[in-house]
DNA sequence: GTCTATAAGAGGATAGAC
DNA sequence: GTCTATCCTCTTATAGAC
């Protein structure tokens, strides 16, 4: 992942002016004036831009899908499991909230094969929480609930938790923690 | 709005193709393609492809702040208003998917004046969201919920409706309306 | 490992014929 | 109102000196 010390602050560096002006309306220039540096001296480390977004987004579709097998492989409950994952997110968003946002907006600028093998990664990581949120629901008889609605509402939420987190870095994680699950799971669980 | 077919036309192709590639990956070659024409004919249409964006985005905000003062002005309960909210974003959704996804990603590459006018009436709108939020959970005694967190996790949810909507185009509106309001709002005000 | 010079191409936009 | 030709700038990336 990090080789020598120059490619892990270009990673930074870049995620960082990827988050604020996206992928394609950064240039190479932008990335090496960063770290104070010429244009051409950053492919003594990289390969290109290309590479510089691969490397970034697959590293970070891995944490999530290897999170996902970890709870999926545990013998927790379905709530506990549907729990853990908001958990992964919100560790993730804070460790890494540049890579959140390439997660959900710059991943589009991705070219093949890395492109089908994000897909398949973020494919495979909804069907999982798709199944734990549906067994979750059907344990505590509200299987009337549209499943893909609801899906869809709590990943919307957390991808953009980002942002949220930017402008407020100073909250208490627990506290953080405690507030995302009540907010996400009660709208499903507790309806009247 | 739309002085010519054309531009009419013109504006269309371009939400679009914003939609999926980004306004900066979009060339002006790609938008006169969609309409089978040569790039520098577009320029008998529009000044620029700035001024796409500034008129996509510019139009669509106003659209928002026009239907938050009318739900600010009636004489509805807040808990009310909320839903009427949630129905004004549901309502932009199903008639400007394209546009939705700009208001989400693209806006950061509008260009002063414009940039300062969306920021403002985004921030305009964002309060009254907040307040009538603020108020419905006062009169529903649940004053200690993360107001800012709650805010968030349902603009979260209502901006990023547009994808659902793209690849969920046959729902019933009124399905949709149901299920989002119960999803968002019981999140918040039925917690156990 | 960093630099300067430069190639090779894409992009926004204009001029002027038709 | 659309076209061809073209300008100018920005961009990614490479070559080769130091």
């Amino acid at each position: 992942m990090a080789e020598s010390n120059r490619k892990t602050q270009i990673l930074k560096d870049s995620s960082r002016l990827f988050r604020k002006r996206g992928y394609t309306a950064t240039s190479m220039r932008d990335i090496a004036a960063e770290l104070n540096i010429e244009a051409p001296s950053l492919y003594n480390h990289i390969k290109g831009k290309q590479e510089i977004l691969q490397i970034l987004l697959l590293d970070l579709a891995q944490a999530f899908t290897h999170g996902m097998n970890t709870i999926n492989e545990s013998s927790l409950s379905y709530r506990s499991k549907l729990e853990r994952i908001i958990k992964l997110h919100l560790d993730l968003t804070i460790l890494n909230p540049d890579g959140m946002a390439l997660l959900t907006s710059d991943w589009i600028h991705l070219e093949e094969p890395a492109f089908g093998e994000f897909v398949k990664m973020r494919e495979g990581y909804e069907l999982s929480f798709r199944h734990i949120l549906r067994e979750t629901l059907k344990k505590e008889g509200k299987e009337s609930a549209n499943i893909d609605l609801a899906l869809f509402s709590i990943l919307s939420t957390l991808r953009w938790l980002y942002s949220w987190y930017l402008k407020n870095p100073d909250i208490n994680p627990i506290e953080l923690e405690k507030e995302m699950t009540e907010n996400l799971l009660s709208g499903i669980f507790n309806r009247k």
